[in-house]
DNA sequence: ACTAATGTTGAATCTAAAT
DNA sequence: CATTTAGATTCAACATTAG
């Protein structure tokens, strides 16, 4: 509490009090106790707020196993209403301790993201960006009723409209992706393995972990070294070790003792880099999946078009929603191929033929045309 | 205007005044043509309404007059709340519309979309989910101040939280993708080239068309063929063209005369698709239901025969009155098969196994061979 | 000590028809 | 309306166990 009260004016020299909250995490509400700090003293603020996840019953998976559902208490709101007000006090609580230069990170989903980024607008934030998080091993659609929830959003905004001289470093950006500029749209797995923290009854410390990676290029992109970074829902601390790591101050500000305790422990063991290898954080792409739609899609194979095996044996007709057919029996282009076989699985792209000016042309090297072009224009 | 005031009443037999506005194309503003339509006559709407809003000196109102460059505070408040206004009043008009398994779907980017988003969830729709369109070739940034803003958002979203039964398309979506869920991130290329529509000056004839492909996938997801899709802000006809080769009924509102001439001969080109390549995969969903005594009574399976799993673990009698049983412990195929896994669930069709001359033969095989049956006698 | 097979899990607004 | 019953539904990463 001494700690705080030294913090609660903002007479003083900011130098002077530094030691007293910086690269520490604070226990208790994220309202009151940004209502403690001295304004315009952080950076850089990264906030992960409960998402307001409005869960109905059980979900099992075709195995019937129960999925670990997201149901703790800080997560149950009474409406739209109060999940508002709520957002809209801690963002205002937040605004008050940018700098004039500074940037907010807010990540959320679909179920919070657009009252999160309204609230953004109407407290006078402006936003700069908003980025997809797109997981390379989201969790499937159990019930098959929706697409696969395969990505989560975050808002980037500064302070103010005209606060154009906000952090953001383009070329350490652009040297990361290949000398291409940075997108919006950025892919990482989920955390889990061995980055995912454990209690000691073995269960994940923390529902709602998130990937190292994510904070580094969010910290990478938006902060300089020795910058001060909040995150005002601490949980286990990603922001905080990785704040560490790069070498960026941070305070975190969390509820939950358990969350602490895990978090302290977790920073304690980080071992900063150096300035130089700061310097280069690279970013891999890997060889991109091409579902059989972009084919058509791009107008390489067109809806009713004949595709056979290199053997003329079999003939199926292109669908219009990417699916083939022999008479009225429609699949994919795998299990129609191991279908006329009679086989369990079979490899379409290799196994079917598009019949060309110059002979038949496997479609595989359709696929390789529509990746060329992908990575023709960066993506 | 003689088209719009049979439309105006919800009392015509629907088929009756159908060949009043279905694929057309109506004139005006679209929240006055759509309060004119009738109630519960749409299956799904497509929806690109305007994004400009904050962009420097060119900010207009929803009516398109120009809004004097915002300054302060209290400016841009009054045009987020100008905004949000024309947001409501469009959205409310687009709900009363739906059918009640009806859904909605609206694009935008970080400017329009979180407010759309917020507004579509205080009106009582419910999301269903977040898409990313993904640019494969999008704008770049020019001055080097931000990430490349390189996807756009869309939103799914049915007329209310307990409307179950809307159309989603998953097998075909699975099918098209290589037999992997569909997510929820897209990738596909802007509107570019000869799908570009040019204006008689050679330039662009709208400023925000948006490519077919994008459109197919929307309609081949979530719409059945003759279904009636509606585009409130119909533009150059892109939800028109495409519902049109889907073999879908389309409606358009559009204020300005220029985009209905170029939206009407684009629209009057397209030759649909034949209904053959239109097909879709089956869902198994949809298929017939098959009791398991119709097994016993088509002589498939012998009252007394043994079902047992896949690894010979259980063994189960058949009865004649189609439950089976495990010493005294009769019940449905599924219920027994839950009980034995002490699961609470169960698929009987996939778990039991008849021994055949050519080993374990599951009974999914047969309801098949019932099914394939049924379908030769037409019932 | 390897490889192969099997099991576990992740921010999830996750069914549909018959009674 | 609510309740019951049928029966449809998963991908990638990682950990563990079996061979």
């Amino acid at each position: 509490m001494a700690k705080l009260r030294a913090a609660t004016t903002t007479r003083l020299d900011p130098q002077a009090d530094r030691a007293e909250w910086l690269d520490t995490i604070i226990r208790g509400d994220c309202i009151a106790k940004m209502e403690a700090l001295p304004a315009g003293s952080i950076d850089v603020i990264f906030a992960d707020p409960p998402y307001n996840l409005q869960l109905g019953g059980d979900l099992h998976r075709p195995d019937q196993s129960k999925v670990d559902a997201v149901d703790d208490d800080w997560d149950r709101f009474e409406s739209f209403a109060t999940y508002d007000n709520f957002t809209r006090a801690w963002l205002l609580a937040a605004r008050r301790l940018l700098k004039p230069n500074g940037t907010i990170w807010v990540i959320g989903s679909y179920h919070n993201i657009f009252r999160v980024g309204s609230i953004v607008q109407d407290l006078g934030f402006w936003l700069l960006n908003d980025i997809v998080w797109r997981k390379a091993n989201p969790m499937p659609n159990f019930r098959g009723r929706r697409f696969q929830n395969a990505h989560e959003t975050m808002i980037w905004a500064s302070r103010d409209q005209n606060a154009k001289a906000y952090t953001f470093n383009y070329d350490a950006m652009k040297a990361a992706n290949d000398d291409l500029q940075m997108r919006s749209d950025w892919l990482f797995p989920i955390c889990s393995g061995g980055e995912r923290l454990k209690a000691e009854d073995g269960r994940k410390a923390h529902p709602t972990q998130k990937p190292e990676a994510l904070l580094a290029r969010v910290l990478l992109s938006s902060t300089k070294p020795g910058d001060v970074v909040l995150d005002p829902f601490f949980g286990t601390g990603t922001t905080g070790a990785v704040a560490k790591r790069l070498g960026r101050h941070f305070v975190g500000i969390e509820r939950e003792e358990a969350y602490i305790t895990a978090a302290q422990a977790r920073i304690d063991a980080i071992e900063p880099l150096d300035l130089h290898t700061l310097q280069t954080v690279g970013s891999k792409r890997a060889e991109p999946r091409v579902p059989f739609t972009s084919l058509i899609e791009a107008g390489l194979v067109a809806p009713g078009a004949e595709l056979t095996d290199s053997r003329g044996r079999w003939t199926a007709n292109v669908r219009a929603d990417g699916t083939i057919a022999i008479g009225d029996h429609a699949a994919s282009i795998h299990r129609l191929g191991a279908k006329v076989q009679g086989l369990d699985a079979c490899n379409g792209w290799t196994f079917w033929h598009l019949r060309s000016p110059k002979g038949l042309q496997v479609i595989d090297e359709l696929r390789q045309e529509i990746r060329d072009r992908m990575a023709l224009v960066g993506a």
